[in-house]
DNA sequence: GTCCAGGGCCGTT
DNA sequence: AACGGCCATGGA
């Protein structure tokens, strides 16, 4: 579907990457820094973690998890099957630490059964999105997370913070999830890299923060 | 001590 | 469909 250059959605990204200037290498040198989310099963593993809770919790657990090895959808599911009472200790940092460790293991363990994240990225979008629904833990941001940031597939993420942004902007009346992806992938060309750049600054303007500032934290 | 942080599930209305 | 309680930690 073409887009129009005209649409509300699409210029205020324009706006938005005239005044951050483009996301494009922020991302590899915050993570660079601190040697975390390099790759996509830290994102899977980060986006469970993140549920509710301030980043800087999620990254202890995840320097946990790497110290035991298991900072892998593999590692994670065989630590976990291994003891999960020891999974659970690692996350604590993260909050909600058991029923996490709960959720995190059913996901590796259905990602291992689907012969890994990679193989199981090859179903259809759709298909993927509906098997992380339908399990345990794995809501409508969780999953679109996971296939956005860590599989590199182009589903709009709709947040709390994209629900206030479209909120001050007046963009919808209505802040059901589906109602709100729709309105952001109809407006937009269909290209993850958007995606990913667009849902950053919104959190950026929520925030009231820069590139600059966040790469502080 | 109080509040809050990028959710999701379950029970009730 | 909408709403409230619940899960738990660490920093401001």
């Amino acid at each position: 579907m073409q887009v129009k250059p005209t649409n509300q959605i699409y210029k205020i990204y324009l706006e938005l990457l005239e005044k951050y200037g483009s996301p494009k290498d922020f991302w590899q040198k915050w993570c660079k820094r601190k040697k975390t989310l390099r790759d996509k099963e830290e994102i899977v593993l980060g986006a469970m973690l993140t549920q509710r809770v301030s980043w800087f919790n999620v990254e202890k657990a995840l320097e946990n998890l790497r110290g035991q090895k298991a900072l892998s959808v593999k590692g994670a599911y065989e630590l976990g099957k291994r003891d999960i009472k020891l999974l659970e200790g690692l996350i604590k940092p993260s909050g909600f630490y058991k029923q996490k460790a709960q959720r995190i293991f059913g996901l590796c363990e259905f990602l291992e059964r689907s012969g890994g994240f990679e193989k199981f990225l090859e179903n259809p979008v759709m298909v993927c999105r509906d098997k992380l629904l339908a399990l345990n833990g794995i809501g409508p941001e969780t999953a679109d997370s996971i296939l956005l940031y860590a599989g590199g597939k182009p589903v709009f993420v709709i947040d709390e913070y994209t629900r206030r942004f479209v909120e001050r902007r007046k963009l919808s009346k209505i802040f059901s999830y589906s109602h709100l992806q729709d309105l952001f992938q109809r407006g937009l060309p269909q290209e993850v890299m958007i995606y990913q750049d667009y849902h950053a600054m919104i959190v950026l303007e929520g925030r009231g923060t820069s590139w600059d500032l966040l790469s502080k934290i």
